[in-house]
DNA sequence: ACGCTGCTGTGATTTGAGTCACACTATGAG
DNA sequence: CTCATAGTGTGACTCAAATCACAGCAGCGT
């Protein structure tokens, strides 16, 4: 996988310093790349595959913040590297996926010198803050079943897809909610005809 | 006020600028410093009294995401800025408050030039996002009555005073809940000590 | 003093969501 | 094929929170 064609807009320079000092890391489904608490020494760039970025809560509960896929980078750890600080999220992958591990101690030369990190950092910044806004609009204002609509339509949204494979159960763990209760809205929805449920896969309409 | 005082971090050629080019004003304790959806013209750092930045819904609720007090600036309104975008936030002036208004063409000049702008911008960046994972966990994981304790706390924090001086309603809207709902679980929470309800106003213990 | 108006207390009821209990599939391993 | 397991459907119940409906009460203007 060529990274160089995923960040089309980095300058000459930084491509040779990032060629010379950042790794490439391969993570399978499922597997998690960055825990709560964990100390953080690079800053990710997904290169392709999409990854979950979770928020935890001391009793167990995963409450999912946001996708990222191709060419994003997590905010979070971004901004936690630059003081050398610990996560404050769990990143998992989703998919297959691979991942460009910058080390921090890099950071914030890259930001003086490169204009195009400077701006591809500012703009993580600003869409990854959006997405925490909208993440805060849904559960401060929306009830489940408008909550459970977003998260299908962003799923489908980063996936390109109209199918989502997975469990009403990961769903519900994705929302902090019960099986029971996503089974019972989807059911719902499908009776709106809004989508057809099947075995691990939901097919929208 | 002197804001030098506040920013004593600040490099003399970033003072200098910020003396030419940036407009001091005054909001009275009420009064609507930025509303959502407007045009971001000049990033806000506050240098007296306290702004509360709102989420708002559609259907006119105001969420409460947090407080800025002296020294300290808004993420959203600095990240707006700098893409010069609209609004995502609301901002009110809970105490009759300074600011100190940079206009946003200077943003991209400071923060390749200025060190310490830079990294007041990147601490600025860093606080807020901590601070909506902080709401993120309350909505998501906790019940009305930690939400309640939260939030009396912070507003203690912010103030350093272990009284607060506002009506059940306005903590209602704050937290986007019920006046009844919020009165009953203030009354418990004098039953157990915690506190001592007056009109408009509750003292911590 | 009188009467508004805004703040607070409290019961009754409703609703959304979480929990419990259990039945019924698909699917895949052996 | 058969069984085990993971996924799904559904009713009954509980609980937190919102809503409805009032009733006091403090403070203020006249």
């Amino acid at each position: 996988m060529n990274w160089k064609e995923i960040f089309p807009q980095f300058e000459p320079g930084l491509i040779e310093i990032i060629e010379k000092e950042a790794v490439q890391r391969t993570f399978l489904a499922g597997e998690v790349i960055m825990r709560t608490g964990q100390y953080i020494k690079s800053a990710a760039l997904v290169l392709e595959g999409r990854v979950k970025i979770y928020r935890e809560s001391q009793d167990g509960g995963e409450f999912l913040m946001y996708y990222l896929g191709p060419g994003q980078a997590c905010a979070v750890t971004m901004i936690c590297a630059i003081q050398s600080q610990q996560s404050e999220v769990m990143a998992k992958a989703e998919e297959d996926t691979e991942v460009l591990m910058i080390p921090i101690q890099l950071m914030d030369e890259l930001m003086n010198k490169y204009k195009s990190w400077y701006q591809f950092v500012i703009m993580t910044y600003r869409s990854r803050f959006d997405e925490l806004l909208a993440v805060i609009d849904n559960v401060a204002f929306r009830n489940m079943d408008e909550r459970l609509e977003f998260y299908l339509k962003r799923h489908a949204n980063t996936t390109g897809k109209k199918t989502i494979e997975t469990s009403h159960q990961q769903i519900a763990d994705d929302l902090n909610s019960s099986r029971e209760v996503i089974s019972r809205l989807l059911k719902k929805m499908e009776q709106r005809n809004l989508l057809k449920l099947h075995r691990n896969m939901i097919e929208l309409l």
